[in-house]
DNA sequence: TGTTATACGGAGGCTGCCTCCGTTTTGCAA
DNA sequence: TTGCAAAACGGAGGCAGCCTCCGTATAACA
């Protein structure tokens, strides 16, 4: 799986071609720019045209789109999964858990044109993103894990889904302001979720 | 609006043609089976191919593939209408919108390919499905009026929100038994929603 | 500095989108 | 019934994106 994050000495004795390298971050960045803005529709095409590389070179370093989807997406899940660390050690469980999930709204907030564009691959391509999905998944299972055992919230729904609710709602039209109804509708949902 | 689907008389004098409305129903039934089972990448030469017509006439009947999915997706609001009638007659307030949301999800999970395909298109071309979202938020306003007025809900949640929500929590990779899994999330989202 | 593994880039084949227009069909009037 | 014009038909064709393949360029290593 991490055979094209981290090139493995071991397969070959030569160390990596520096353009190879080279290019393979200038395309993470022209990816993550073409998406954002773009969207689902964005064109691979383009993104190799931004990156000023040829076609051929963004498929030998990501065969296929998911492969480029997941690369950009996975620093954006460091950063929420970092985040969960910081607020379980700084806030009570409760807050934690919503402050987090807060985060997670206003994070699909910004790259919601890259998430439009990944909600097909989640359906289709779903081993290669298993592994992001799940330590995001486990960001979350921490949280509630420590407002369960605060008594705060129920125990008997699974963190996986939450996170499904959470990002579904993030799903609708985008008038103005959607990022507060949504954290409206989470907070409702939190609600149902407490213990009183 | 709709003048695509009512041919009006007053623009012109002659009757419409018997096989222009054939091939019109035709393309209904074969669209309504390839995004069904297709999803978002279903191609419309697809759909003119299963309904046995040129793609011309597929262009000439609906001009835009929102057009061709909205006049599919249509029938399906009005059984969701209709059905909101019938509980709001036969149940009380608050079960009544409960096995509404359900049906909702349940239509959802059938016409889960098709679903998706719309789902860019509620971003973008919107004007033309207002009509139909309109429609069906009214029918979740009834019934959410009339909990409220029995005490059993909140009042202070925007009908199309918790459309928004129930329809969001649906956008999830499908793994067997999904339905199951909304159903409780939309329960719990429900219990938030209730006065205790 | 030469050799070779490795990467580059874009041409090309394919498919889907949508438009345009010559051909066919149908409604209507005589 | 027949003839004609309005209306609908269908598919060719232009464009764009997807992905593959391979001749050329270049970096690593001896």
């Amino acid at each position: 799986m991490t055979g094209h994050l981290e090139p493995e000495k071991e397969t070959s004795s030569r160390k990596p071609r520096a353009d190879s390298l080279r290019n393979r971050e200038k395309l993470l960045v022209a990816a993550r720019d073409v998406f954002s803005a773009g969207g689902a529709e964005a064109s691979l095409e383009a993104v190799a045209r931004r990156a000023g590389v040829g076609i051929g070179t963004l498929y030998r370093h990501f065969p296929t789109r998911e492969a480029l989807f997941q690369a950009v997406y996975s620093r954006e899940i460091d950063q929420l999964v970092e985040l969960a660390a910081r607020l379980a050690a700084e806030e009570p469980p409760f807050d934690a858990l919503r402050h987090w999930l807060h985060a997670q709204i206003r994070m699909v907030a910004t790259k919601k044109g890259m998430l439009a564009a990944l909600n097909p691959v989640f359906d289709g391509a779903t081993e290669v993103f298993a592994a992001h999905q799940e330590r995001n998944r486990r960001a979350v299972a921490d949280l509630m894990a420590r407002a369960v055992a605060a008594g705060a919230i129920r125990d008997d729904i699974e963190p996986a889904d939450v996170m499904r609710a959470v990002i579904g709602m993030c799903y609708t039209r985008d008038q103005p302001g959607w990022q507060d109804t949504v954290i409206r509708l989470v907070d409702v949902f939190l609600d149902g979720l407490r213990i009183r």
